[in-house]
DNA sequence: GTCTATAGAGCGATAGAC
DNA sequence: GTCTATCGCTCTATAGAC
């Protein structure tokens, strides 16, 4: 718990962007205060500026941190070669990727009005390269005639929302797996777009 | 604007009600100071109690209203018999109900955390009342042969979740009309779910 | 790097005059 | 029904001691 001094930097940190997230995810940005997350490091408020200059920077560094993993996990995946093939693991990729954090994917969705413009910008255009490679999937299967989509940009929007959907009930050692889930969400993406 | 003394009791309260909507839409209710709702509306902090006990009751009583108007407004709704008809129908309504909303859904899905329990419990009942809507048409259907939907609360869970992400893009007089949005995910949804 | 202390502002809600 | 004024409290961020 509290400490009465010292130097701590290297923990001290980590600890502050944990207990960040999870404030955040269960109260919202705008309810939390900088005293509730230093109570929850076990600090007092005025050390937390040794580590984000302003709450501000602290909200944009954990949806940036989050959005970059999503784009670098995604660039890790093997992706296969058939449309079809590529949207089952999208889908499964996402919704696996997603539900492994709960408290990043709230924020991430919750606290964009709160991003200050310029932070808003940066999220926003991290968002549309993720969801320009589903909409690249559904462009693919359209030109090989394995889809039917009237518009990709649309479908691959309503996709998107679909699954990740999942986070609000989901919860792990629950009725469905988390295998069972991805490939009940599989089938039902399949069908919606495939001709 | 601003008057200097008075009664207006049946212009303000709806007044109250309109900028609280707007302004817990646009920044959040935990963001949104009963000052800035009273300037917004053109009296003073003090006089927004004539209208409502606290703060929270506001919230609660915008969220209320809206899944009222919501559930109302589906049960005026001709149902037809077919579930694939059905299906359709509620696709159709769930998306021009809640385009002509997009602040009262904004707070409903935004909200929730704030709302004190006894609330969140009333609120969590109305919404479910609407979800099981159209669980009814996809258990229907699956009865008949009519849908393959392995698990119908979860499919009705996805099928809304679709459903709502069009609130995050549409707008009145965009590249598509209402109706052929409607049409898009009516399509979409149907084919998800049959067999 | 953390502490204590505090500046400067804003908050929700209430009291009492008109 | 609205006003002004205010209570008691919390907020972000900073300054300076250790």
């Amino acid at each position: 718990m509290a400490r009465t001094t010292g130097s701590h930097s290297d923990i001290t940190g980590p600890r502050v962007r944990t207990a960040a997230l999870k404030l955040f995810a269960q109260h919202g940005f705008a309810a939390v205060s900088m005293r509730q997350i230093a109570r929850e490091v076990g600090v007092q408020a005025g050390a937390l500026y040794n580590y984000t200059p302003d709450k501000q920077t602290l909200l944009f560094d954990l949806m940036n941190t989050h959005m970059c993993d999503l784009l670098d996990a995604r660039r890790k995946n093997v992706v296969p070669d058939s449309p079809i093939a590529r949207l089952e693991n999208f889908t499964r990729f996402h919704i696996r990727f997603h539900s492994q954090r709960p408290e990043e994917v709230f924020i991430a969705y919750m606290e964009l009005r709160n991003l200050a413009p310029e932070n808003f910008e940066i999220i926003g255009k991290l968002r549309r390269e993720y969801e320009d490679e589903l909409e690249a999937i559904l462009q693919q299967g359209q030109e090989l005639g394995d889809f039917a989509v009237p518009d990709t940009k649309i479908a691959t929007l309503a996709v998107i929302a679909m699954l990740t959907g999942v986070n609000t009930w989901f919860q792990e050692g629950g009725r469905l797996s988390l295998d069972e889930v991805e490939q009940v969400y599989a089938d039902m993406v399949r069908k919606a777009v495939t001709a």
